[in-house]
This record gives structure tokens, C-alpha cells and sequence, in this order.
RNA sequence: GACCCUAUCGUCUAGAGGCCUAGGACAACACCCUUUCACGGUGUGAACCGGGGUUCGAAUCCCCGUGGGGUCGCCA
């Protein structure tokens, strides 16, 4: 902490309630993004004051997706259920400073009250009745109520503030009304926390989702009652749907861990991320180290950004030709033995991902080339039929004969396949198409001779025997 | 319903009054490369929501519509 810009202090905040998804992911990365790019402090804080909803394995769940990102907090991770005391000891000052007052409606009231408000098409809000006002006579409070605790919202003038990423906003105090603090049981709710939080913890740059925006002026007054600083806001716009709506389970919603599920690299996610909503120019492909250089909150569009899977996967595509052999191999080892392939050690699974890492676009499909490379595939009857004629198995039989005291070396192996071209006076295609059918079971592979080289001699020979 | 935000190719976006006969990327299509399939390369088609202003000049500024999104809990 001792180097860190204290000018700058961002944080990710997120309620234990599921796992990490991808709409908070990208909300870490704009937060941290933001504070690595000016040198200052990201802090990571679990807002699990619903208890009812808030489990640890959720916490768990966005512990392991912020790593899986490789989106470190340097504070944190702090616990809002560790605060308790620090919350109720402001709400006893606000209480005293007359900034907030008991109030004794009932819920059953409030529902009535909101009822009545509906049914008018007025907006719901609290009604004031135990508003302490100079020269009001409050009502008696009725015994054996719990009364929960409102903030004394100011009823004129208008909140405003400079949007990091909208512009300014400015919402009139007369469309808020006197918000729940701290409910019947003591405990304190959402808006006064995160204000508590945010000013003990010196957050200098709120950067949030867009469901937040109409939480921003409570949260201000609140700061502003207290005699806290207001730090700068920047609401980021929502991510939809690949179809345009809300971003469900169905397409998006799920966690940020189902992307490693499904085959994507961590930096395919955070490129993909860092672009959906941002931009630097006519960048497309950016390391975090450049997004980070680059970062800031004046490129950010303000309206809401569709998912488009197909980029995703470009990006995708582009980071596994980019990533070291062994990473993928490692890739290709995990994602086979989930298949129950275990015995993936030879051929060596990083010999193998370097002859498919440009061709596939997923590490579940670079695991799925893989696996014929060690279980012996079965090719279909018709791609038998339309490639093992006759001619093409006497082919495959010259070429065994050779292979079998060939030196295994993509080379020697290129050679030895134009030997048996020479001696049989087929083309390149009509041996090599037949051999791949043979050797995986599919008409179409890398070149023929490195599968071949990797595959090696042993398992080649037999293979070819058994077909023939 | 009220309040807030928002609006450029199918999608992500560049664009902060003249550089725009609107640029890039994904996707699509075509061609090239090729030992098959991919990769890759080259190219083509594709957009300023509508209407009013302001201005010599508007994708850019203002207003009104319309569309989209968000919020209206003793949830966060």
C-alpha cells in the first residue's frame, strides 16, 4: 500500500448471492482496470447482508471467477456481516444528529400504503408520518413495534453529479423519499452500507453497474448527512443477450466459469470484455497489459452492448494460436480426462495442440482433435465406403510396408508418402484422405506427414493394420 | 404509470460542427493460398431511428416523437 496513489481507490462489490457472471465480470474488470491504470488501489468487498440469499459457496463462486480473470483486488476481500458494529454506531449518530428518525409504520401498511399508490398509478414512496418536522406533532408510537429507522431525505432541490460516463445527472429530491436504513431487527439495508463502506474504505471512484444509477442521489444525500466526501461515479451500461435482451441463463448469465467449461481462454474473456463497451480507437486485440495503459472512462459507450458469442470465439481463436504449446497440452490432458481419457501422456498432448492450435477456435474442440490421437476412432461404414477403394487400401498397403522401417520425422515421412505416390501413380489426395480415415477415423486433418510424426510408428502400424 | 439513461452497418464500435462520397472489427459472401479441412491473405455488400430547429455547414448541438434499457422492497 505504501506505493499505492491514493488519489485513486476503486472497488468490486458484489453480493454473495451466485456465482460470478458475465455482466459482473466485466464491471471487476472496468474497477480494476481503473485503478491499476492510475497507479491506485482496487478493493474487493462481499456485500452479504441479505443473509437469507448470501451463501459461501457464493462467495466462493466469485472468489474463484475473479482469479480465473486474473483480476486481483489489492484490499479485501472485506464482509459487510463483519460491520455490523461500525454500521449501527452511524446509525446512532444519524439518530442523535436528527438526520434519521424511527418510524412505525408496519409493513402490512406499507403494503397498503403502496397499493393505494399503484392503484392511482402514483410512484410507491413512503407517505412521511413519522417524519419529525419543526412545528409537525408526531404520532404516539404504538408499543411493541419495532420501529425501523428512515433517513431524513431533504425534500427540495435536486442531486446532481458528473457521470464519469454518462455526463451529469441530476435527479430532484422530490422523486426520493425517506429510505429504510436499518430494518425492525436493527440490521442495516443495501444503500446505507455501501455509503458506510465507501467513505471508511476512501473509495475515490464508484464504478458500477447501470442498476444503480437511481441509487447514486440516496447514496450522495446519505454521504452529504454524514459529512462524508462524494466520490465520482461512473455507471456502466448493461450487456445483453446475443439476442438483444436481458441477459439470462440461457445466453450469458452464467458463470464466468462456464467459459473455461466451454472451452475459452481467460484472456479471450477479458479482451472480449474490455472491448464490449469500450473502446481505444480501432483496437481490437489488446494484452491486459495494454488494456490497462490504454484504460479510461471517457471511451466507454453509455448505452447498453449486445454479447456477440461469434467475436468472443474470433478472440478466442486468436489467443490459442498465440498460447504455449504445453499450456494448451495441459488444456487438452484436463479437458480428456473429464471425458474419462486419462492416458494422456503419449503422444505428448503439447505436440498434438501444436499441430491443431490454428485450426480450432476452443479448447474443448482442440481436446476433441486430440482424442482420436489416443483412443483409436472407428470411421463411419460410409466414409469407408467412399474411401477405402481398393486402390486407395493397395496404396495404404505400399505405405505401410515403407513405414515400417522409415525414420519418423515429418521429412522422411513427407518423402516416404511420395515414394508411394510414385509407385501407385495416385495423387496426394487420394492417399492422404484415405490414410486420415484410417489414422482418425475423418476425411479432413492437419498435414499429414506431422500427424503421422506424431502419432508415431507404433500406433501408425497398427492402425493401418487393422483397417487393411 | 412515474423517474432516470440511451439510439451509427445484423453485432461490437470509430466519430466530440467542416478531415465523412461515415472508418475498423466480428459475422456473411467472393476470390487467392492449399495435401484434405481449417488457418491465413485479398476483396465485396452492409449503418448515422423519425421530425423539427441552431449554423455558411450536423452523424456530431437543441427540442419533440418513437424504439430500447434501468429503477421504483424492512433485496442487493
Amino acid at each position: 500500500m505504501t506505493a499505492k496513489n491514493h488519489s485513486v481507490k476503486t472497488r468490486f462489490a458484489p453480493s454473495p448471492t451466485g456465482y460470478l457472471h458475465i455482466g459482473g465480470a466485466r464491471t471487476a474488470l472496468f474497477a480494476w482496470a481503473y485503478a491499476r491504470r492510475h497507479g491506485g488501489t482496487f478493493v474487493l468487498r462481499i456485500e452479504d447482508t441479505d443473509v437469507a440469499r448470501s451463501t459461501p459457496e457464493a462467495v466462493q463462486a466469485i472468489l474463484d471467477g475473479m482469479q480465473w480473470l486474473g483480476l486481483a483486488h489489492d484490499e479485501g476481500p472485506y464482509y459487510q456481516m463483519q460491520r455490523m458494529m461500525r454500521y449501527k454506531e452511524v446509525i446512532g449518530q444519524m439518530l442523535a444528529a436528527g438526520t434519521a428518525y424511527h418510524c412505525y409504520t408496519s409493513k402490512e401498511e406499507l403494503d397498503a400504503l403502496r397499493a393505494e399508490q399503484e392503484a392511482k398509478k402514483e410512484k410507491p414512496r413512503y407517505d412521511g408520518t413519522w417524519r419529525p418536522e419543526s412545528g409537525k406533532t408526531l404520532p404516539t408510537p404504538p408499543s411493541g413495534i419495532h420501529p425501523v429507522v428512515r433517513f431524513k431525505n431533504p425534500t427540495a432541490g435536486v442531486v446532481a453529479w458528473d457521470d464519469q460516463v454518462k455526463g451529469r445527472i441530476e435527479i430532484a429530491n422530490a422523486e426520493l423519499d425517506d429510505f429504510i436504513i436499518a430494518r425492525a431487527d436493527g440490521t442495516p439495508t443495501y444503500n446505507f452500507c455501501v455509503v458506510v463502506d465507501d467513505w471508511d474504505m476512501g473509495i475515490t471512484h464508484v464504478i458500477r453497474g447501470d442498476d444503480h444509477v437511481n441509487n447514486t442521489p440516496r447514496q450522495i444525500n446519505l454521504l452529504e448527512a454524514l459529512g462524508a466526501p462524494v466520490p465520482r461515479y461512473g455507471h456502466l451500461s448493461m450487456i445483453l443477450g446475443d439476442d438483444g435482451t436481458k441477459l439470462s441463463k440461457r445466453h450469458g448469465a452464467v458463470s464466468v466459469m462456464q467459459y473455461d467449461e466451454d472451452g475459452y481462454l481467460p484472456e479471450a474473456v477479458l479482451n472480449y470484455l474490455g472491448r464490449l463497451g469500450w473502446s481505444h480507437g480501432d483496437e481490437e486485440i489488446f494484452s491486459m497489459t495494454q488494456f490497462v495503459e490504454w484504460f479510461d472512462l471517457d471511451h466507454i459507450t453509455s448505452s447498453a452492448a449486445q454479447f456477440n458469442t461469434e467475436k468472443l470465439n474470433w478472440l478466442n481463436a486468436h489467443y490459442i494460436k498465440l498460447a504455449d504449446d504445453a499450456r494448451l497440452g495441459q488444456e487438452i490432458h484436463r479437458r480428456l480426462a473429464r471425458q474419462g481419457v486419462e492416458n494422456t501422456a503419449s503422444p505428448d498432448p503439447g505436440e498434438i495442440a501444436a499441430l491443431y492450435k490454428d485450426r480450432v477456435s476452443n479448447l474443448n474442440e482442440l481436446a476433441d482433435s486430440a482424442h482420436a490421437f489416443y483412443v483409436a476412432p472407428h470411421a463411419s461404414a460410409e466414409l469407408k465406403a467412399q474411401h477405402l477403394t481398393e486402390a486407395a487400401k493397395s496404396a495404404l498397403k505400399d505405405l505401410r510396408s515403407r513405414l515400417a522401417s522409415a525414420d519418423f520425422s515429418p521429412e522422411v515421412l513427407g518423402k516416404t508418402l511420395k515414394e508411394t505416390l510414385a509407385a501407385t501413380g495416385l495423387k496426394m489426395p487420394q492417399v492422404a484422405i484415405p490414410l486420415r480415415v484410417v489414422l482418425l477415423g475423418q476425411p479432413q486433418s492437419p498435414a499429414i506427414d506431422r500427424v503421422l510424426a506424431v502419432l508415431g510408428r507404433t500406433e501408425v502400424l497398427r492402425r493401418l493394420d487393422q483397417a487393411l
